[in-house]
DNA sequence: ACAAATACATAGATTTACAATGTATTAAAT
DNA sequence: ATTTAATACATTGTAAATCTATGTATTTGT
């Protein structure tokens, strides 16, 4: 009934988790970027295809991300990269959802100041 | 263009940031709670009608939230306050959001894990 | 008198991610 | 040898959330 409980807490957030792991290991394929979100995250978050795959060729048709197909045996995998247009909006979208992060979290632990301005 | 930086990551939190804030103030009403959030995060989120009527009305047709109309004048004036099941499940709101939130922190902040188990 | 703020609301469009499904190869288990 | 699970790509259709735009009406400030 709930296997994903963040799943729509995480809407927003994919583009920019993907941008960041590419930016950390340089290149990686798409089921390797869903392996890695779900051990990072001890299985709280899971990408599924139906979210990755849109999210990556999306990346791609606005250049801020780019493949490469190697051949694994009979197999092609697709490995992604960022182009430079990518590493600059990889560093803004983090900033940006760290920013957005911490204001969601004074919103909901801080006691409001409106009605005593 | 971009008026509001944070409309895309926002998704999710409205209902929890709503409970919240009837949680934190007793009662609200829905201008007010608009009014509150923007003042709260500085005008980095921005809630509209939109999005808030029809998100308090929700949580009042799951029992979460009820309201008490006040005629102030010739307007009225509808006052939302938890009920006890919606004490209940701000409470797990509030936890769930909070430990999304460090998920995602983690996630864009922390080296990876995957690659060395 | 007029503009801005207050205060409610709905309809339609957009975006996001998921569920379900599909194809195909490779590795592991029996 | 055969079956199963994992790897690895992908698309289609659906549901949910929020916004934009619009609407009505009252009250306050100038």
């Amino acid at each position: 009934m709930k296997p994903n409980p963040s799943k729509e807490l995480l809407k927003g957030t994919l583009t920019t988790i993907i941008l960041r792991l590419l930016s950390e290991k340089g290149k990686m394929y798409g089921y390797e970027l869903a392996q890695c979100v779900k051990e990072t995250t001890d299985g709280k978050v899971l990408i599924k295809e139906g979210s990755l795959y849109p999210a990556l060729h999306k990346l791609e048709a606005n250049g801020l991300i780019e493949c490469e197909k190697v051949m694994i045996g009979k197999r092609v995998r697709k490995y992604y990269h960022l182009t430079p247009a990518g590493e600059t909006a990889t560093a803004k979208a983090i900033n940006e959802l760290l920013d957005f992060l911490n204001t969601i979290h004074h919103l909901i632990t801080t006691e409001p100041i409106y009605g005593n301005t």
